[in-house]
DNA sequence: GCTGCCGCAATTGTGTACAATGATGTTTCA
DNA sequence: TGAAACATCATTGTACACAATTGCGGCAGC
Protein backbone atom coordinates (compact mmCIF):
# COMPACT_ATOMS: atom_id res chain seq x y z
CA UNK A 1 0.00 0.00 0.00
CA UNK A 2 1.21 3.85 -0.77
CA UNK A 3 2.60 5.72 1.88
CA UNK A 4 3.54 8.72 0.24
CA UNK A 5 -0.41 9.68 0.25
CA UNK A 6 -1.48 12.68 1.98
CA UNK A 7 -2.88 11.96 5.49
CA UNK A 8 -6.41 12.66 4.23
CA UNK A 9 -6.01 9.92 1.85
CA UNK A 10 -4.33 7.56 4.97
CA UNK A 11 -7.08 8.27 6.79
CA UNK A 12 -9.86 7.98 4.51
CA UNK A 13 -7.70 3.90 3.61
CA UNK A 14 -7.51 3.30 7.22
CA UNK A 15 -11.51 3.52 7.37
CA UNK A 16 -12.25 2.15 4.56
CA UNK A 17 -9.52 -1.15 5.49
CA UNK A 18 -11.40 -1.24 9.10
CA UNK A 19 -14.35 -0.09 9.17
CA UNK A 20 -15.69 -1.68 6.79
CA UNK A 21 -15.56 -5.39 7.35
CA UNK A 22 -17.06 -4.39 10.58
CA UNK A 23 -20.07 -2.64 9.33
CA UNK A 24 -19.66 -5.18 6.74
CA UNK A 25 -21.74 -7.26 4.64
CA UNK A 26 -25.14 -6.05 5.18
CA UNK A 27 -24.47 -2.42 3.96
CA UNK A 28 -22.62 0.64 4.93
CA UNK A 29 -24.81 2.86 3.33
CA UNK A 30 -26.16 5.47 5.06
CA UNK A 31 -29.69 3.56 5.75
CA UNK A 32 -27.72 0.82 7.70
CA UNK A 33 -27.46 3.34 10.57
CA UNK A 34 -31.40 3.87 10.60
CA UNK A 35 -31.96 0.56 9.65
CA UNK A 36 -30.15 -0.52 13.15
CA UNK A 37 -31.70 2.33 14.90
CA UNK A 38 -35.36 1.05 14.76
CA UNK A 39 -33.64 -2.30 15.48
CA UNK A 40 -31.99 -1.70 18.85
CA UNK A 41 -35.57 0.80 19.09
CA UNK A 42 -37.58 -2.24 19.14
CA UNK A 43 -34.91 -4.26 21.03
CA UNK A 44 -34.84 -1.73 24.06
CA UNK A 45 -38.57 -1.61 23.65
CA UNK A 46 -38.49 2.04 23.00
CA UNK A 47 -40.83 1.34 19.91
CA UNK A 48 -43.73 -0.74 20.44
CA UNK A 49 -45.94 -3.43 18.50
CA UNK A 50 -48.23 -1.09 15.78
CA UNK A 51 -46.47 1.54 15.43
CA UNK A 52 -46.61 3.74 11.98
CA UNK A 53 -43.62 4.73 10.98
CA UNK A 54 -43.82 7.76 8.94
CA UNK A 55 -41.04 8.77 5.96
CA UNK A 56 -41.71 12.23 6.43
CA UNK A 57 -41.01 12.10 10.53
CA UNK A 58 -38.40 9.16 10.67
CA UNK A 59 -36.46 11.54 8.09
CA UNK A 60 -36.78 14.81 9.78
CA UNK A 61 -35.57 12.11 13.35
CA UNK A 62 -32.53 11.81 11.53
CA UNK A 63 -32.25 14.42 9.09
CA UNK A 64 -32.07 12.41 5.90
CA UNK A 65 -33.78 11.66 2.98
CA UNK A 66 -36.89 10.00 2.45
CA UNK A 67 -34.87 7.61 -0.34
CA UNK A 68 -32.60 6.44 3.03
CA UNK A 69 -35.69 6.07 5.55
CA UNK A 70 -37.33 3.87 2.39
CA UNK A 71 -34.48 1.86 2.34
CA UNK A 72 -34.31 0.98 6.05
CA UNK A 73 -38.07 0.56 6.18
CA UNK A 74 -37.58 -2.08 3.31
CA UNK A 75 -35.05 -4.20 5.25
CA UNK A 76 -37.56 -4.29 8.02
CA UNK A 77 -40.55 -5.05 6.28
CA UNK A 78 -38.27 -8.08 4.66
CA UNK A 79 -37.07 -9.03 8.18
CA UNK A 80 -40.98 -9.11 9.20
CA UNK A 81 -40.58 -6.34 11.51
CA UNK A 82 -42.88 -3.72 10.16
CA UNK A 83 -45.28 -4.37 7.67
CA UNK A 84 -45.69 -2.00 4.32
CA UNK A 85 -48.71 -1.73 2.94
CA UNK A 86 -48.94 -0.31 -0.77
CA UNK A 87 -49.91 3.62 -0.46
CA UNK A 88 -50.63 3.16 3.31
CA UNK A 89 -47.20 2.89 4.99
CA UNK A 90 -45.60 1.34 7.28
CA UNK A 91 -46.04 -0.20 10.74
CA UNK A 92 -44.31 -2.41 13.34
CA UNK A 93 -45.84 -5.48 13.36
CA UNK A 94 -48.18 -6.88 16.04
CA UNK A 95 -48.13 -10.57 15.41
CA UNK A 96 -51.15 -12.51 16.88
CA UNK A 97 -50.65 -16.01 18.98
CA UNK A 98 -50.87 -17.86 16.20
CA UNK A 99 -48.17 -16.11 15.14
CA UNK A 100 -45.95 -15.43 18.31
CA UNK A 101 -45.89 -19.28 18.85
CA UNK A 102 -44.82 -20.10 15.41
CA UNK A 103 -41.72 -17.58 15.59
CA UNK A 104 -41.05 -19.10 19.24
CA UNK A 105 -41.05 -22.36 17.41
CA UNK A 106 -39.31 -21.58 14.64
CA UNK A 107 -36.68 -19.99 16.97
CA UNK A 108 -36.80 -23.38 18.73
CA UNK A 109 -35.90 -24.91 15.79
CA UNK A 110 -33.47 -23.04 14.52
CA UNK A 111 -31.24 -22.34 17.62
CA UNK A 112 -31.37 -25.99 18.07
CA UNK A 113 -29.46 -26.44 14.88
CA UNK A 114 -26.98 -23.48 15.47
CA UNK A 115 -26.34 -24.47 19.13
CA UNK A 116 -25.85 -27.80 17.89
CA UNK A 117 -22.77 -26.61 15.43
CA UNK A 118 -21.72 -24.50 17.80
CA UNK A 119 -21.06 -26.99 20.06
CA UNK A 120 -19.04 -29.10 18.16
CA UNK A 121 -17.24 -25.89 16.52
CA UNK A 122 -17.03 -23.98 20.40
CA UNK A 123 -13.50 -23.09 21.98
CA UNK A 124 -12.06 -22.49 24.82
CA UNK A 125 -11.65 -18.43 23.84
CA UNK A 126 -14.84 -18.38 21.95
CA UNK A 127 -16.83 -19.34 24.97
CA UNK A 128 -15.17 -17.38 27.39
CA UNK A 129 -15.65 -13.94 24.91
CA UNK A 130 -19.21 -15.65 25.26
CA UNK A 131 -18.83 -15.34 28.85
CA UNK A 132 -18.07 -12.08 29.02
CA UNK A 133 -20.89 -10.87 26.88
CA UNK A 134 -23.17 -11.90 28.93
CA UNK A 135 -21.46 -10.60 32.48
CA UNK A 136 -21.77 -7.33 30.45
CA UNK A 137 -25.50 -8.06 30.18
CA UNK A 138 -26.06 -8.38 33.71
CA UNK A 139 -23.73 -5.55 34.66
CA UNK A 140 -25.60 -3.51 32.79
CA UNK A 141 -28.75 -4.70 33.89
CA UNK A 142 -27.49 -4.16 37.39
CA UNK A 143 -26.91 -0.22 36.40
CA UNK A 144 -30.63 -0.38 35.80
CA UNK A 145 -30.53 0.47 31.86
CA UNK A 146 -32.68 -2.37 32.75
CA UNK A 147 -33.65 -1.67 28.16
CA UNK A 148 -30.17 -2.27 27.35
CA UNK A 149 -30.27 -5.58 29.51
CA UNK A 150 -32.59 -7.24 27.11
CA UNK A 151 -31.37 -5.81 24.18
CA UNK A 152 -27.81 -7.56 25.18
CA UNK A 153 -30.42 -10.62 25.80
CA UNK A 154 -30.54 -10.87 22.25
CA UNK A 155 -27.17 -10.36 21.87
CA UNK A 156 -26.13 -13.48 23.65
CA UNK A 157 -28.42 -15.92 21.55
CA UNK A 158 -26.87 -14.06 18.74
CA UNK A 159 -23.68 -14.24 19.43
CA UNK A 160 -24.07 -17.90 20.49
CA UNK A 161 -25.38 -18.36 16.94
CA UNK A 162 -22.06 -17.33 16.02
CA UNK A 163 -19.98 -19.88 16.82
CA UNK A 164 -21.35 -22.00 14.07
CA UNK A 165 -20.24 -21.30 10.91
CA UNK A 166 -23.73 -21.02 9.57
CA UNK A 167 -24.51 -17.75 8.44
CA UNK A 168 -27.91 -18.86 6.63
CA UNK A 169 -29.26 -19.94 9.98
CA UNK A 170 -27.74 -17.08 11.55
CA UNK A 171 -29.74 -14.93 9.46
CA UNK A 172 -32.69 -16.52 10.13
CA UNK A 173 -32.37 -16.19 14.02
CA UNK A 174 -31.60 -12.47 13.32
CA UNK A 175 -34.81 -11.60 12.11
CA UNK A 176 -36.26 -14.07 14.98
CA UNK A 177 -34.45 -12.20 17.59
CA UNK A 178 -36.36 -8.50 16.95
CA UNK A 179 -39.68 -10.07 16.59
CA UNK A 180 -39.73 -11.96 20.12
CA UNK A 181 -38.42 -8.40 21.34
CA UNK A 182 -42.58 -7.55 20.08
CA UNK A 183 -44.10 -10.19 20.94
CA UNK A 184 -42.53 -9.95 24.60
CA UNK A 185 -43.60 -6.40 24.41
CA UNK A 186 -47.10 -7.39 23.50
CA UNK A 187 -47.39 -10.85 25.83
CA UNK A 188 -45.44 -10.19 28.81
CA UNK A 189 -46.75 -11.03 32.12
CA UNK A 190 -45.94 -8.80 35.64
CA UNK A 191 -43.30 -11.20 36.54
CA UNK A 192 -41.24 -10.84 33.64
CA UNK A 193 -38.12 -12.03 34.01
CA UNK A 194 -37.40 -12.90 30.54
CA UNK A 195 -34.22 -13.89 29.51
CA UNK A 196 -31.96 -15.29 32.84
CA UNK A 197 -28.69 -14.78 32.86
CA UNK A 198 -27.63 -17.64 34.90
CA UNK A 199 -29.46 -19.62 32.37
CA UNK A 200 -27.29 -18.27 29.36
CA UNK A 201 -24.53 -19.75 31.82
CA UNK A 202 -25.81 -22.51 32.31
CA UNK A 203 -25.36 -23.00 28.78
CA UNK A 204 -22.41 -21.98 28.09
CA UNK A 205 -20.98 -24.85 30.57
CA UNK A 206 -22.86 -27.13 28.79
CA UNK A 207 -21.36 -26.63 25.42
CA UNK A 208 -18.17 -25.50 26.59
CA UNK A 209 -18.33 -29.60 28.19
CA UNK A 210 -19.27 -30.27 24.57
CA UNK A 211 -22.26 -32.82 25.24
CA UNK A 212 -24.44 -32.17 21.90
CA UNK A 213 -27.77 -33.68 23.11
CA UNK A 214 -27.37 -31.55 26.57
CA UNK A 215 -26.55 -28.01 24.91
CA UNK A 216 -29.84 -28.20 22.24
CA UNK A 217 -31.86 -29.63 25.41
CA UNK A 218 -30.66 -26.46 27.44
CA UNK A 219 -31.40 -24.13 24.65
CA UNK A 220 -34.61 -25.49 23.72
CA UNK A 221 -35.80 -25.35 27.44
CA UNK A 222 -34.67 -22.18 28.11
CA UNK A 223 -36.48 -20.75 24.83
CA UNK A 224 -39.79 -22.52 26.27
CA UNK A 225 -39.10 -21.17 29.40
CA UNK A 226 -39.83 -17.62 28.04
CA UNK A 227 -42.46 -18.37 25.76
CA UNK A 228 -43.99 -19.97 29.19
CA UNK A 229 -43.65 -16.87 31.04
CA UNK A 230 -45.35 -15.12 28.02
CA UNK A 231 -49.43 -14.59 28.72
CA UNK A 232 -50.25 -16.37 25.27
CA UNK A 233 -53.21 -18.64 26.71
CA UNK A 234 -56.15 -16.37 26.25
CA UNK A 235 -56.53 -15.96 22.36
CA UNK A 236 -59.35 -13.28 21.48
CA UNK A 237 -62.30 -14.93 20.86
CA UNK A 238 -62.51 -14.18 16.87
CA UNK A 239 -65.68 -12.12 17.02
CA UNK A 240 -64.85 -9.54 19.76
CA UNK A 241 -64.46 -6.27 18.02
CA UNK A 242 -63.39 -4.68 20.70
CA UNK A 243 -60.61 -6.69 21.85
CA UNK A 244 -59.42 -7.64 18.54
CA UNK A 245 -58.82 -3.56 18.40
CA UNK A 246 -58.37 -2.72 21.63
CA UNK A 247 -55.19 -1.17 20.73
CA UNK A 248 -57.39 1.93 18.34
CA UNK A 249 -57.81 4.79 21.16
CA UNK A 250 -61.61 4.97 21.38
CA UNK A 251 -63.34 7.69 20.56
CA UNK A 252 -64.42 9.76 23.64
CA UNK B 1 -64.61 -19.00 -12.51
CA UNK B 2 -65.04 -19.05 -16.02
CA UNK B 3 -65.17 -22.81 -17.04
CA UNK B 4 -64.61 -22.08 -20.37
CA UNK B 5 -60.93 -22.06 -20.31
CA UNK B 6 -58.75 -25.03 -21.20
CA UNK B 7 -57.23 -27.12 -18.07
CA UNK B 8 -54.18 -25.43 -18.23
CA UNK B 9 -55.42 -22.21 -17.81
CA UNK B 10 -57.36 -23.49 -15.06
CA UNK B 11 -54.35 -24.54 -13.27
CA UNK B 12 -52.80 -21.79 -13.59
CA UNK B 13 -55.67 -19.73 -12.18
CA UNK B 14 -56.01 -22.22 -9.45
CA UNK B 15 -52.39 -21.28 -8.16
CA UNK B 16 -52.61 -17.77 -8.54
CA UNK B 17 -55.88 -17.23 -6.54
CA UNK B 18 -53.75 -19.61 -4.12
CA UNK B 19 -50.53 -17.99 -4.54
CA UNK B 20 -51.06 -14.40 -4.93
CA UNK B 21 -52.43 -13.30 -1.52
CA UNK B 22 -49.79 -14.46 0.65
CA UNK B 23 -47.21 -13.48 -2.23
CA UNK B 24 -48.13 -10.16 -2.62
CA UNK B 25 -49.37 -8.90 0.49
CA UNK B 26 -45.76 -7.57 0.22
CA UNK B 27 -45.53 -5.21 -2.12
CA UNK B 28 -48.13 -5.11 -5.13
CA UNK B 29 -46.05 -2.28 -6.91
CA UNK B 30 -44.07 -1.87 -10.11
CA UNK B 31 -40.72 -3.32 -8.33
CA UNK B 32 -42.70 -6.91 -7.33
CA UNK B 33 -43.21 -7.07 -11.09
CA UNK B 34 -39.46 -7.01 -11.87
CA UNK B 35 -38.39 -8.68 -8.74
CA UNK B 36 -40.37 -12.04 -9.27
CA UNK B 37 -39.20 -11.24 -13.01
CA UNK B 38 -35.22 -12.38 -11.95
CA UNK B 39 -36.48 -14.84 -9.45
CA UNK B 40 -38.49 -16.46 -12.61
CA UNK B 41 -35.27 -15.94 -14.49
CA UNK B 42 -33.03 -17.80 -11.81
CA UNK B 43 -35.35 -20.75 -11.22
CA UNK B 44 -35.95 -20.98 -14.71
CA UNK B 45 -31.66 -20.93 -15.50
CA UNK B 46 -31.97 -17.83 -17.24
CA UNK B 47 -29.81 -16.32 -15.22
CA UNK B 48 -26.52 -18.00 -13.73
CA UNK B 49 -24.52 -17.23 -10.71
CA UNK B 50 -21.96 -14.01 -10.98
CA UNK B 51 -24.36 -12.09 -13.35
CA UNK B 52 -23.79 -8.72 -12.61
CA UNK B 53 -26.76 -6.91 -12.41
CA UNK B 54 -26.42 -3.32 -13.64
CA UNK B 55 -29.29 -0.95 -12.70
CA UNK B 56 -29.21 0.72 -15.89
CA UNK B 57 -29.45 -2.24 -17.88
CA UNK B 58 -32.50 -3.77 -15.91
CA UNK B 59 -33.93 -0.45 -15.82
CA UNK B 60 -34.12 -0.15 -19.62
CA UNK B 61 -34.27 -3.65 -20.45
CA UNK B 62 -37.77 -3.43 -18.20
CA UNK B 63 -38.56 0.35 -19.31
CA UNK B 64 -38.79 1.42 -15.32
CA UNK B 65 -36.57 3.73 -13.89
CA UNK B 66 -33.38 3.25 -11.60
CA UNK B 67 -35.47 3.64 -8.54
CA UNK B 68 -37.63 0.49 -9.47
CA UNK B 69 -34.93 -1.63 -10.01
CA UNK B 70 -33.36 -0.80 -6.95
CA UNK B 71 -36.02 -1.76 -4.92
CA UNK B 72 -36.20 -5.02 -6.42
CA UNK B 73 -32.03 -5.45 -6.25
CA UNK B 74 -32.33 -4.67 -2.38
CA UNK B 75 -35.10 -7.16 -2.44
CA UNK B 76 -33.14 -9.47 -3.92
CA UNK B 77 -30.32 -9.02 -1.85
CA UNK B 78 -32.17 -9.45 1.43
CA UNK B 79 -33.05 -12.93 -0.14
CA UNK B 80 -29.66 -13.48 -0.11
CA UNK B 81 -30.06 -14.01 -3.94
CA UNK B 82 -28.00 -10.88 -4.89
CA UNK B 83 -25.09 -9.26 -3.08
CA UNK B 84 -25.02 -5.62 -2.96
CA UNK B 85 -21.27 -4.27 -2.67
CA UNK B 86 -21.49 -0.58 -1.75
CA UNK B 87 -20.73 1.82 -5.23
CA UNK B 88 -19.88 -1.48 -6.72
CA UNK B 89 -23.50 -2.89 -7.64
CA UNK B 90 -25.20 -6.22 -7.32
CA UNK B 91 -24.20 -9.75 -9.04
CA UNK B 92 -25.71 -12.76 -8.49
CA UNK B 93 -24.46 -14.93 -5.93
CA UNK B 94 -21.88 -17.53 -6.35
CA UNK B 95 -22.39 -20.07 -3.21
CA UNK B 96 -18.86 -22.09 -2.64
CA UNK B 97 -19.50 -25.50 -2.26
CA UNK B 98 -19.35 -25.25 2.04
CA UNK B 99 -22.11 -22.59 1.17
CA UNK B 100 -24.27 -24.73 -0.86
CA UNK B 101 -23.58 -27.67 1.51
CA UNK B 102 -24.99 -24.92 3.93
CA UNK B 103 -28.11 -24.06 2.09
CA UNK B 104 -29.12 -27.60 1.36
CA UNK B 105 -28.91 -28.61 5.19
CA UNK B 106 -30.65 -25.45 5.97
CA UNK B 107 -33.82 -26.72 3.58
CA UNK B 108 -33.88 -29.77 4.75
CA UNK B 109 -34.09 -28.73 8.36
CA UNK B 110 -36.95 -26.08 7.14
CA UNK B 111 -38.88 -28.37 5.08
CA UNK B 112 -38.44 -31.09 7.65
CA UNK B 113 -40.36 -29.28 9.49
CA UNK B 114 -42.50 -27.69 7.08
CA UNK B 115 -44.13 -31.32 6.12
CA UNK B 116 -44.18 -32.56 9.76
CA UNK B 117 -47.03 -29.73 10.20
CA UNK B 118 -48.45 -30.17 6.51
CA UNK B 119 -48.99 -33.82 6.65
CA UNK B 120 -50.71 -33.06 10.11
CA UNK B 121 -52.88 -30.44 8.27
CA UNK B 122 -53.63 -31.70 4.49
CA UNK B 123 -57.15 -32.35 3.80
CA UNK B 124 -57.73 -34.31 0.53
CA UNK B 125 -58.82 -30.75 -1.21
CA UNK B 126 -55.36 -29.09 -0.77
CA UNK B 127 -53.49 -32.94 -1.57
CA UNK B 128 -55.73 -32.89 -4.73
CA UNK B 129 -53.75 -29.63 -5.84
CA UNK B 130 -51.09 -30.69 -4.85
CA UNK B 131 -50.85 -33.50 -7.39
CA UNK B 132 -52.53 -31.24 -9.92
CA UNK B 133 -49.44 -28.79 -9.65
CA UNK B 134 -47.26 -32.02 -10.03
CA UNK B 135 -49.36 -33.46 -12.68
CA UNK B 136 -49.09 -29.78 -14.17
CA UNK B 137 -44.70 -30.01 -13.74
CA UNK B 138 -44.44 -33.15 -15.85
CA UNK B 139 -46.60 -31.80 -18.55
CA UNK B 140 -44.63 -28.54 -19.09
CA UNK B 141 -41.03 -31.30 -19.16
CA UNK B 142 -42.98 -33.13 -21.81
CA UNK B 143 -43.75 -30.58 -23.70
CA UNK B 144 -40.05 -29.97 -23.59
CA UNK B 145 -40.27 -26.13 -21.47
CA UNK B 146 -37.39 -27.70 -19.17
CA UNK B 147 -36.84 -24.48 -17.48
CA UNK B 148 -40.57 -24.14 -16.75
CA UNK B 149 -40.13 -27.70 -15.72
CA UNK B 150 -37.80 -26.67 -13.18
CA UNK B 151 -39.33 -24.05 -12.10
CA UNK B 152 -42.36 -25.57 -11.57
CA UNK B 153 -40.75 -28.28 -9.72
CA UNK B 154 -39.64 -25.03 -7.48
CA UNK B 155 -43.39 -24.77 -7.09
CA UNK B 156 -44.11 -28.03 -5.52
CA UNK B 157 -42.15 -27.57 -2.39
CA UNK B 158 -43.16 -23.86 -2.04
CA UNK B 159 -47.10 -25.25 -2.36
CA UNK B 160 -46.43 -28.23 -0.31
CA UNK B 161 -45.14 -26.20 2.26
CA UNK B 162 -48.39 -23.97 2.13
CA UNK B 163 -50.64 -27.12 3.18
CA UNK B 164 -49.23 -25.92 6.56
CA UNK B 165 -49.51 -22.57 8.22
CA UNK B 166 -46.53 -21.55 9.29
CA UNK B 167 -45.61 -18.74 6.98
CA UNK B 168 -42.64 -18.21 9.34
CA UNK B 169 -40.71 -20.89 7.87
CA UNK B 170 -42.54 -20.47 4.58
CA UNK B 171 -40.60 -17.67 3.87
CA UNK B 172 -37.57 -18.74 4.53
CA UNK B 173 -38.07 -21.78 2.49
CA UNK B 174 -38.85 -19.13 -0.67
CA UNK B 175 -35.45 -17.50 -0.24
CA UNK B 176 -34.05 -21.13 -0.02
CA UNK B 177 -35.73 -22.72 -2.97
CA UNK B 178 -34.28 -20.00 -5.84
CA UNK B 179 -30.91 -19.75 -3.75
CA UNK B 180 -30.97 -24.13 -4.32
CA UNK B 181 -31.59 -23.16 -8.29
CA UNK B 182 -28.75 -21.00 -8.07
CA UNK B 183 -26.60 -24.32 -6.48
CA UNK B 184 -27.93 -26.42 -8.88
CA UNK B 185 -26.60 -24.16 -11.84
CA UNK B 186 -23.27 -24.21 -10.78
CA UNK B 187 -22.66 -27.62 -9.47
CA UNK B 188 -25.04 -29.83 -11.85
CA UNK B 189 -23.58 -32.89 -13.18
CA UNK B 190 -24.51 -34.37 -16.89
CA UNK B 191 -27.43 -36.55 -15.70
CA UNK B 192 -29.32 -34.05 -14.32
CA UNK B 193 -32.74 -35.69 -13.58
CA UNK B 194 -32.89 -33.26 -10.79
CA UNK B 195 -36.31 -32.93 -8.97
CA UNK B 196 -37.70 -36.33 -9.75
CA UNK B 197 -41.63 -36.48 -10.44
CA UNK B 198 -42.34 -39.84 -9.32
CA UNK B 199 -40.61 -38.68 -6.04
CA UNK B 200 -43.06 -35.86 -5.97
CA UNK B 201 -46.02 -38.13 -6.07
CA UNK B 202 -44.45 -40.33 -3.74
CA UNK B 203 -44.02 -37.86 -1.03
CA UNK B 204 -47.81 -36.72 -1.98
CA UNK B 205 -48.95 -40.51 -1.31
CA UNK B 206 -47.48 -40.52 2.15
CA UNK B 207 -48.61 -37.42 3.32
CA UNK B 208 -51.97 -38.54 2.26
CA UNK B 209 -51.96 -41.84 4.37
CA UNK B 210 -50.76 -39.42 7.39
CA UNK B 211 -47.99 -40.58 8.59
CA UNK B 212 -45.53 -38.00 9.92
CA UNK B 213 -42.31 -39.48 10.34
CA UNK B 214 -42.50 -41.67 7.31
CA UNK B 215 -43.18 -38.25 4.79
CA UNK B 216 -40.47 -36.12 7.03
CA UNK B 217 -37.65 -39.11 6.31
CA UNK B 218 -39.29 -39.12 2.55
CA UNK B 219 -38.63 -35.56 1.77
CA UNK B 220 -35.37 -35.71 4.20
CA UNK B 221 -34.13 -38.30 1.69
CA UNK B 222 -35.42 -36.75 -1.35
CA UNK B 223 -33.82 -33.14 -1.11
CA UNK B 224 -30.38 -35.93 0.16
CA UNK B 225 -30.73 -37.15 -3.13
CA UNK B 226 -30.96 -33.98 -4.72
CA UNK B 227 -27.67 -32.81 -2.90
CA UNK B 228 -26.04 -36.52 -3.89
CA UNK B 229 -26.28 -35.86 -7.70
CA UNK B 230 -24.45 -31.98 -7.58
CA UNK B 231 -20.67 -32.49 -8.30
CA UNK B 232 -19.88 -30.11 -5.03
CA UNK B 233 -16.33 -29.49 -7.00
CA UNK B 234 -16.58 -28.03 -10.15
CA UNK B 235 -17.94 -24.49 -10.84
CA UNK B 236 -19.69 -22.75 -13.94
CA UNK B 237 -18.76 -19.78 -15.24
CA UNK B 238 -21.60 -17.04 -15.26
CA UNK B 239 -23.30 -16.17 -17.76
CA UNK B 240 -25.03 -13.08 -20.05
CA UNK B 241 -27.33 -10.61 -18.78
CA UNK B 242 -29.31 -9.76 -21.96
CA UNK B 243 -29.56 -13.71 -22.75
CA UNK B 244 -32.09 -14.29 -20.03
CA UNK B 245 -34.26 -11.50 -20.50
CA UNK B 246 -34.52 -11.81 -24.53
CA UNK B 247 -37.92 -12.66 -24.54
CA UNK B 248 -38.33 -8.84 -22.78
CA UNK B 249 -39.46 -6.48 -25.64
CA UNK B 250 -36.94 -3.71 -25.31
CA UNK B 251 -37.51 -0.35 -26.04
CA UNK B 252 -35.77 1.53 -28.90
C1' DG C 1 -79.95 8.24 12.01
C1' DC C 2 -77.57 5.75 8.78
C1' DT C 3 -75.41 5.07 4.21
C1' DG C 4 -73.09 6.32 0.14
C1' DC C 5 -70.83 9.91 -2.62
C1' DC C 6 -67.50 13.49 -3.50
C1' DG C 7 -63.56 16.70 -2.80
C1' DC C 8 -59.47 17.84 -0.03
C1' DA C 9 -55.46 16.75 2.67
C1' DA C 10 -51.96 13.58 3.81
C1' DT C 11 -48.89 10.10 2.47
C1' DT C 12 -46.55 7.18 -0.47
C1' DG C 13 -44.74 5.80 -5.45
C1' DT C 14 -41.83 7.13 -9.27
C1' DG C 15 -38.70 9.63 -12.26
C1' DT C 16 -34.79 12.40 -12.80
C1' DA C 17 -30.80 15.36 -11.72
C1' DC C 18 -26.67 15.65 -9.51
C1' DA C 19 -22.94 14.13 -6.17
C1' DA C 20 -19.83 10.62 -4.67
C1' DT C 21 -17.41 6.62 -5.31
C1' DG C 22 -14.73 3.08 -7.56
C1' DA C 23 -12.68 1.21 -12.05
C1' DT C 24 -9.93 1.91 -16.05
C1' DG C 25 -6.69 3.70 -19.14
C1' DT C 26 -2.95 6.93 -19.92
C1' DT C 27 0.96 9.57 -19.07
C1' DT C 28 5.23 10.46 -16.94
C1' DC C 29 9.41 9.61 -14.61
C1' DA C 30 12.93 6.63 -12.89
C1' DT D 1 10.21 -1.20 -19.45
C1' DG D 2 7.66 -0.85 -15.23
C1' DA D 3 5.21 1.27 -11.82
C1' DA D 4 2.98 4.99 -9.74
C1' DA D 5 0.23 9.14 -10.13
C1' DC D 6 -3.27 11.17 -12.55
C1' DA D 7 -7.29 11.97 -15.43
C1' DT D 8 -11.46 10.12 -17.19
C1' DC D 9 -15.34 7.27 -17.34
C1' DA D 10 -18.76 4.24 -15.60
C1' DT D 11 -21.74 3.21 -11.93
C1' DT D 12 -24.05 3.76 -7.79
C1' DG D 13 -25.86 6.94 -3.69
C1' DT D 14 -28.83 10.73 -2.42
C1' DA D 15 -32.05 14.37 -2.71
C1' DC D 16 -35.92 16.45 -4.42
C1' DA D 17 -40.01 17.32 -7.37
C1' DC D 18 -44.13 15.73 -9.00
C1' DA D 19 -47.74 12.03 -9.81
C1' DA D 20 -50.78 8.62 -7.87
C1' DT D 21 -53.24 6.71 -4.27
C1' DT D 22 -55.54 6.52 -0.01
C1' DG D 23 -58.16 8.16 3.95
C1' DC D 24 -61.17 11.46 5.97
C1' DG D 25 -64.73 14.86 6.61
C1' DG D 26 -68.77 17.02 5.04
C1' DC D 27 -72.92 16.74 2.56
C1' DA D 28 -76.98 14.96 0.32
C1' DG D 29 -80.36 11.32 -0.05
C1' DC D 30 -83.00 7.51 1.76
Amino acid sequence: MASKKSKASDVKETLNSVVRPLEEALNSTQDGRLYNEILDAILDYRLSPGVKLKEDELAGIFSVSRTVVRRALLRLSHDRIVDIQPNRGATIIRPDVQKAREIMSARRLIERELVREATIAATKESLDTLRQCVEDERDQVRRQHVGSGLRLSGDFHIQLSRLSANTTLQSYLKELVPQTSLIIAMYQTPHHTLCSHQEHFDIIDIIAAGDVDAAQTEVDNHLQRIEDKLDLGNERSPGDLYAAFAHVKAKD
